[in-house]
Order: C-alpha cells, then sequence, then structure tokens
DNA sequence: ATTACTTTTGCAACATTGTTGCATTAAGGA
DNA sequence: TCCTTAATGCAACAATGTTGCAAAAGTAAT
C-alpha cells in the first residue's frame, strides 16, 4: 500500500494548503467543478489524514472542516484553538493559542477540541 | 405561539433531565420506541432549544447532542466543558471546569465549544 | 362539556452527507 | 513497455436533517 500521487490527490492538497480557512468536503467539490467523483474527495481526504498532511476540525455547527497548519507536520500536535466566524463562516487555526484547564481527578484526556465562535478581525 | 406540553414534548424533556450524558436525536429516538414520529423529536428538540430547557452540544465526531444542566437555567451560560469518552462514547458537562486562553486581538468571542476526548473516570 | 383557535403531529417527499462493493483505470517501478 | 496494485467512477445504500400540508390535539373561553 504505496500511496500514490494521482490528479485529485494533488489538486485537493494545493487546494487545502493554499487555503487560509478550512475547508469541507462540499467547499472542495465546488472548487473542483467535477476533476472528480464525490467519493474520491472523501477516499483522498483520508489519505491526506492518515499521511498527516492535514488535520480534521468539527466546526461548531457539526460541519467536518479540513485544514493544514505549520505546527502540524513539524511537532505533531493538532491541538490548537481554532475560531468559528459567524459572519463570513471561516474556520481558522489560531496555533498559538494554548488554552489552560484544571480537570477533576481520573479523566484521562487525550484530545482536545476547542473551538471559539464569533467575529474574525476581518468582520468585526 | 404560546408553546403547549405535549406527549412527545414531556417525554423527551424528560429523558433528557434524568440523562446523565447528553443524548442524540438517534439516541432519544430509541428510547421512545416509537412514542413519535422522527420529525417530530427533532422539532420538539428545537423547541426546548428555544426555551433553554436544553442546550446543544457537538460532539468530537460532529455528531449533536443535547443535554440539560443545572447551571444553565440559572446562570444562562453554556459556556462550560464537555468530556467525550472514548470507550463508552458518553459526552458528559463538567460545568465546574472553566478554561482560560489568550486570544491575538480583534477576535471577538461570543461563544465557546471545548470537548475533551478519552477516558472518563468510568473507564479509565 | 363544547367550541374555537392555533400549535403540534404524522406522513411523504426531498436534500445532504457519508459509506461500500466492484469493475475499470492509471501510477510508477522493473 | 509490461506488470502489479493503488486509485477512481459508478451505482446503490444508509443516516441525518428539512419542508409542506392535511389531520390531530392542546388550551382557553363560553
Amino acid at each position: 500500500m504505496k500511496p500514490r500521487n494521482t490528479k485529485a490527490k494533488t489538486k485537493i492538497k494545493e487546494l487545502i494548503i493554499s487555503s487560509y480557512t478550512a475547508l469541507s468536503q462540499s467547499e472542495i467539490q465546488n472548487s473542483l467543478q467535477g476533476l472528480c467523483d464525490r467519493v474520491t474527495i472523501y477516499r483522498v481526504l483520508e489519505r491526506l489524514l492518515d499521511e498527516d498532511i492535514i488535520h480534521k476540525i468539527v466546526n461548531t455547527d457539526g460541519v467536518i472542516k479540513f485544514a493544514s497548519c505549520q505546527s502540524c507536520s513539524s511537532e505533531h500536535s493538532h491541538n490548537h484553538i481554532h475560531f468559528s466566524c459567524q459572519k463570513c463562516k471561516s474556520l481558522t487555526c489560531l496555533e498559538d493559542v494554548e488554552p489552560t484547564y484544571k480537570l477533576p481527578n481520573n479523566y484521562k484526556v487525550s484530545e482536545m477540541n476547542f473551538t471559539l465562535s464569533g467575529l474574525c478581525p476581518q468582520c468585526s
């Protein structure tokens, strides 16, 4: 199972890397303009996740989005905050923000999902 | 538009209030055993949200869940942490945990969505 | 209890999102 | 160029959520 570079994969990877905001499957589909099947997009996204090229974020409305981020590749930590703008609907990574919190005993944390919503700098 | 108390609404409200964990639409549907239509559940949940009896939480996998919590009714603040157990799949409110974070300028925050995943006390 | 008003429900139909199986296509190393 | 197998397209399906409309059921007044 050696991964191959196909038209679809290359294009989708480019799209996500060059996008400032996280993209959903349907947004990607619209950008591709029929370059490949809907199913292929799902499968390519899965592969890009496996290869740690992108990461997955659940938006505050439950819509799943995909983004690449700088720190991912180097430090392999996807534990950063995301910001969801209620006006322009953009979802962005705030990679430098590290929240602190104090949990009760006996909870073992392995992942964090932290999204703030409101107005982004462009919209406020 | 004066809200009415119907069988479906009463039962669903009871279900959510008496549940320790947040419930999804499908979990509610299974509990109701055909008491009402699928569509009715969606509509009742919407009304309960409007009336601030329950609140909505997006789980880490994008599944939307509903819960009632003590502090909601009194302080009207849904800004607390949630915990999603990867083993028993439960989603619970951690109402006393208040995270701190420092955002860059120009972001206006109006809502918070913070879910930690891992193992809950029962499962760890 | 009956009536009248309006909310709520059920049903059917539809839209969106995501998954799976399988035959076909194409990437890339020999 | 050939060969192997990863990747794709298509069809079919499942799950989740939404909408319109006629019928049913709350609730307040009589």
